[in-house]
DNA sequence: TTGACAACATACCCGGTAGTATGTTCATGA
DNA sequence: TCATGAACATACTACCGGGTATGTTGTCAA
């Protein structure tokens, strides 16, 4: 049962330990890591320390746990069009809906994503649980290498025009996660409401990429 | 020597008390709110916490002191083009870039305005802190509804073209305040470089908002 | 000269929190 | 049926960090 994503490899997907993950992203995106007792969470879970130190060693490692399944379950929306025919801008627009749904979707997992990478630049604690955050945001650069190499195609091929790619990827990445910062999900909200914040954020930055014409998702 | 700024009093000018609001504003930004303590802050000046308690009743009275002095300050900054005649396109060009501008000259002041608006989304802790926060979101809100306004205009003068205002002002900010995650400033990096990546950026926005034609800050 | 106060430093308290050590329960295989 | 280990709960420790109470030093006005 053990999935294999870019060479890091996922453990067994035990029930209990996805709940802790899943209980431990509501708490981290609630209040921010440090803010966060693991108590909080096990009170969440409607149970003790006991149970997350079963299955998670530290709390820094729970942390990375959260971090890597949301990143795992990002890698696999964007999967199908990874090495998707045709002009590039076509794939970027592809990728960039598929993501920004995402953000959306699973705004708990993206924040706690986004909090690590925030942690790493700011230079994390120990040796160790640097290591593993080090792996981590490998992993997250991996994900933005992916759209990094379609933007740049698309500019080779005439339908993108930007300066420097490094300040356009950053400005890129945070205007289609702003929804994380922002976005609330009504009850009863239907997914076409969804889709349509989604369609007029990857439009602006459509246009903010030099993108011609219409977005027409 | 008391300043006013939207009705909101700035307290007089004491000099150490800068220098603990600066000195707080690295430890903030270096480590987040929670994770920074009153001693840690006081480490930096060269200094114990009976300083810090002095100036500030609390380490939630602190952070609100460095959330004021960077909003006093950005306001400072666009203050010039707050009643700016003619196009309100060319009104937004001066704001984008000034705000853009700040962004990268006052980084850590930047990002504890950023951390005080996420800790008042999360729903902070006591009543008061709640109170003086709501204060300060309020205050920083008054402030991208200036931006609002003249985005609203420029639509409206057939400058710009976007959808829904609420969701275009918060992805445009996005995007305007992204290098305060990502710059750091080089030694002896000469203005004008900065200057050049703000221009990309507000480039980036001002496309993404329906701006025709080229930028030329 | 002195006393009164600002501007800190020192020493201490105590609640919260990460982590551990030790039960307890239940299922499962021999 | 019994023993063994997984899957937790309970109880505890050690420490850190916010806040306070109390010095100490310099300055300045009367």
């Amino acid at each position: 049962m053990a999935s294999t994503t870019l060479g890091i490899t996922e453990l067994p997907a035990d029930e209990s330990r996805i709940d802790i993950l899943q209980a431990a992203a509501d708490c981290f995106m609630a209040r921010g890591y440090s803010a966060t007792s693991v108590d909080d969470v096990a009170r969440r879970l409607g149970a003790t320390k006991g149970r997350i130190y079963h299955y998670f060693p530290s709390k820094a490692d729970l942390f990375a746990g959260v971090f890597r399944y949301g990143m795992d379950r990002i890698f696999l929306a964007v999967e199908p069009y990874r090495q998707m025919p045709g002009p590039a801008v076509e794939q970027w627009k592809k990728l960039a809906f598929v993501h920004t749904m995402r953000m959306m979707k699973s705004k708990t997992l993206a924040r706690v994503v986004w909090e690590g990478v925030e942690m790493h630049l700011r230079g994390a604690t120990t040796p160790e649980q640097r290591l593993e955050l080090d792996g981590l945001v490998n992993y997250r650069n991996s994900y933005s290498d992916i759209f990094r190499e379609s933007i740049a195609r698309a500019r080779d091929e005439g339908d993108f025009r930007f300066d420097d790619i490094a300040i356009t990827v950053q400005t890129m990445f945070m205007a289609l996660n702003s929804p994380i910062f922002w976005y609330v999900q009504r009850p009863g909200e239907t997914d076409e409401h969804v889709e349509n914040i989604a369609r007029q954020i990857v439009g602006f930055v459509y246009r903010g990429l030099g993108g011609k014409g219409e977005l027409n998702l």
